[in-house]
DNA sequence: CCTATGTTTCGCCACTTAACGAAATATAAG
DNA sequence: CTTATATTTCGTTAAGTGGCGAAACATAGG
């Protein structure tokens, strides 16, 4: 009950639903979800701490950056019956839609990773 | 996103999970309900509306009272999807075996209806 | 009509929560 | 070491939520 509450109160949030619509198919820095998402970094690292503590998501550290990706597929049912719920009844969500828009400018502008990358080949 | 929002937030109180889990396979009045949670009368009505609202459940009126039953199946997938991820992962939750317990009871004892149709028939 | 019972509505209170900014922490780069 | 950037933690505040009791409403029965 405790995990099954814990997912249902993640999910129980606008902003937490687009992180996790967001992070369908691929996988976001915590810069680049307070981008999308227009909230201040603050709020955005607990939303992310919620969806975490919830086993929605997983985390990978890369330098300065924490990315999050949705959690894989063979996890336990509770977990993968309700992301697959999710992502079937949201697709064409209004704000999603304009989400997974903006999201390509975000991605196609580069991420700061990139713009290192390409200082450093300068 | 509506919808969905108030189906998880419904979803995201101990009660509330508690009252539909009790629903499964069974239909019963706003005041069977209060006696099996322990909670003001008032406060039940509360949750009900709340599910009611998020067409988790349906009602219909018999007299005084007012019997909740879950909703159909063929209603759309976002609501019968949710409901039997619920069912299949909740299932041998330590309070809702609890409760499915006391609900033979106050089966058991009789609902109202019960006693006046027994009255009737003295 | 009057009473009893079931349900809902309303107002209030305690608690939770989402938001922010400031400060702390971590790491890459100069 | 110092600076800059990304992230997290902490404290505060405004809004939302679950709980109750009182009162209103609905209905069955005397």
């Amino acid at each position: 009950m405790r995990d099954f509450l814990e997912i249902t109160k993640a999910l129980s949030d606008v902003n937490r639903v687009r992180i996790l619509m967001a992070l369908n198919k691929r996988e976001l820095c915590v810069c680049q979800i307070t981008e999308l998402l227009e909230l201040a970094p603050s709020t955005v690292s607990k939303h992310m701490s919620i969806l975490d503590h919830a086993r929605l998501v997983e985390s990978r550290k890369d330098g300065r950056w924490v990315y999050y990706r949705l959690v894989s597929e063979e996890v336990k049912p509770l977990v993968a019956g309700v992301i697959e719920w999710m992502i079937e009844n949201l697709g064409d969500d209004k704000i999603l839609l304009q989400d997974d828009h903006r999201l390509k400018d975000i991605l196609d502008k580069g991420c700061l990773e990139n713009r290192n990358s390409m200082k450093k080949m300068i």
